[in-house]
DNA sequence: TGCCCCTATCGTCGATCAGCGATGAATGCC
DNA sequence: GGCATTCATCGCTGATCGACGATAGGGGCA
């Protein structure tokens, strides 16, 4: 039981919102320029935290490459990782990908132009 | 005054509904992965076309690097080329990064577990 | 015809990515 | 203490990216 005790997750994911840079924009991008992120991200659609052997368990590929998916995906600021004991928590920062989802929408948004 | 003669950018930018799988994703996210290529497409936020002199102007990069910066964003579907005599006519393709941004609007969607 | 403009492509170089196995550190359990 | 589990990190290799200059081709225009 006391294996279940994710640690809390992405509630205090409050949004900052200073507009991105198009740096900022591109480092979350290339976080994503993988499908097996992609796939990785879509396991916390459940807004449940995961540890990293889970992860793994969903794959084809070697524990040491998740590993450095998961980091690439840390670094991109798209995950949080917890370490608890032995093990690592990681969960999703929502409104990080939230803000870059608006972003591109933005770019889409011809009435965007009304702000300028 | 023929110079400016911008093909009907975009207008047939239809939506295709299908949801877009993680590899589809992951090129699209790859096509945004540097920010020169997001700037790029900023310069598409009014609906209107340029040719690629006008984007290499923009940049203190050579134009045979933006012309990679171009040829990677249509690959990865973002933007369209229409050739018209020795000019490239390019304009952003909005559905794709729209569909794009959605798909990543899910991903921070808890409530998108509703639909399963 | 000849020249210039606009672009795409080629070749090259250094940097980063993507994958793996192996190793090692931290922790919990017996 | 000893061992298993969990995870990150370290090489290593091949592939791709990002930048550039140089080159070449396709049109317009004089």
């Amino acid at each position: 039981m006391s294996d279940t005790h994710p640690p809390m997750c992405g509630m205090a994911d409050h949004p900052e919102p200073e507009p991105l840079s198009e740096e900022r924009l591109s480092e979350i991008a290339k976080g994503l320029a993988h499908p097996a992120r992609i796939r990785i991200l879509e396991q916390f659609i459940e807004c449940q935290p995961h540890i990293a052997q889970e992860i793994v368990d969903e794959f084809d590929l070697a524990q040491s490459t998740i590993s450095e998916h998961l980091r690439l995906l840390r670094e991109a600021g798209l995950l949080n990782a917890t370490r608890d004991g032995p093990r690592t928590w990681y969960c999703m920062r929502r409104a990080v990908l939230r803000q870059f989802a608006e972003a591109m929408i933005e770019l889409t948004d011809t009435s965007a132009l009304a702000d300028v």
